[in-house]
DNA sequence: CCTACCGATCGGTAGG
DNA sequence: CCTACCGATCGGTAGG
């Protein structure tokens, strides 16, 4: 490599695999994953379509990697939001309140996972599914334990519960009127009313 | 036509428009609108892609009319369930109880509506989103009216109610445990409890 | 209802 | 990081 021979070899790296999951998270969630075509991953990042390998394996790879880590970041959550707390009704108002929380500041990854888990390939989408599945488990759990309903019913509150905060990527706005946080305590108010428990 | 002559003028109309518009859904439910080829609603109705134009006119077609007939039923549904009904209360209750019923008997219509809304084009897009927000802006409006929470919360809590429904189109399952009505009956419950009524 | 076919675009590779 | 290019598939049309 000769000194200042060329000026293009300097000028390198504005492009990483993090600004290509990025810019796929952002289309991902506008559009969904069959909606989104790689020539527009590439265009918002202003390079060229096979440009984006270098970052990448597959298009494929880019929904995986997304969905994973976000399922695996949400049960997380709701471990460390219920360790050592005794208390059901506390435990049950915080796994809540983190699940709401997560859906207000991590929005597009949010709706990427609840669209487009069926545009993942096995054997991620069923890995995924099994993480949700006891996740969902667990709140029916905590619902079951309270008290508060009969047992036939917990499973429905679980399941409103959840979805109620989902729903929390479709409107949350970060100049809105509320924080995540004000959001997020609401919800879980919100939940232990549906557990029967406020 | 010579009586007899040719056999096979008698075994058609096998394929009609509502036919193509039911495999349709079920496709769009599934897979979402581009995860949806017309080779595979064609495959399902057993006839060739080219075959599918006798009974409509763009795939574009297709979604629309599910996604705007299916908005103004809901629209249709909200303004009987509050007709002629006095009590506040009992306005939200019955316009919870028919949304979610709907959710749950026309769950294929729901999974469209609330996933691939993106993909619709103009303007039919915009009537859809207008009608949604109008019935969602009844909603704010039936709790705020009903006093149960400040005015700031009503808005969160119709969001919650409304979006706990459509759910019920993710994991309702006819041969569950409980029936439409009764799945319909607790959520319009938990709305009352959401708007701080109960 | 079909076969034959269209241009456009898809995800991805070769080879620098 | 690029140009050039691949086979496959897309929605849709022509013409019976």
């Amino acid at each position: 490599m000769a000194p200042g021979a060329v000026g293009k070899s300097e000028a390198k790296t504005t492009v990483s695999p993090a600004a290509v999951r990025d810019a796929a998270l952002t289309l991902f969630a506008e559009r969904g994953y069959h909606g989104t075509a790689l020539s527009q991953i590439a265009a918002e990042l202003k390079i060229r379509t096979p440009s984006l390998y270098n970052h990448m394996r597959a298009k494929q790879d880019l929904l995986r990697d997304i969905v994973a880590d976000t399922t695996e970041q949400v049960w997380a959550d709701y471990e460390e939001a219920v360790e050592g707390v005794d208390d059901v009704a506390e435990r049950l108002r915080n796994a809540t309140r983190v699940y709401a929380l997560r859906h207000a500041t991590h929005r597009r990854e949010a709706l990427v996972v609840n669209r487009d888990i069926a545009s993942l390939e096995e054997p991620a989408r069923g890995n995924v599914l099994e993480l949700r599945r006891r996740h969902a488990q667990a709140f029916r759990g905590l619902i079951e334990e309270a008290g508060g309903v009969d047992r036939e019913s917990a499973t429905l509150a679980a399941f409103g519960i959840l979805e109620m905060c989902v729903s929390i990527a479709r409107w949350f706005r970060e100049d809105g009127p509320l924080t995540a946080e004000e959001v997020a305590a609401k919800y879980s108010e919100y939940a232990l009313r549906i557990a029967g428990l406020a």
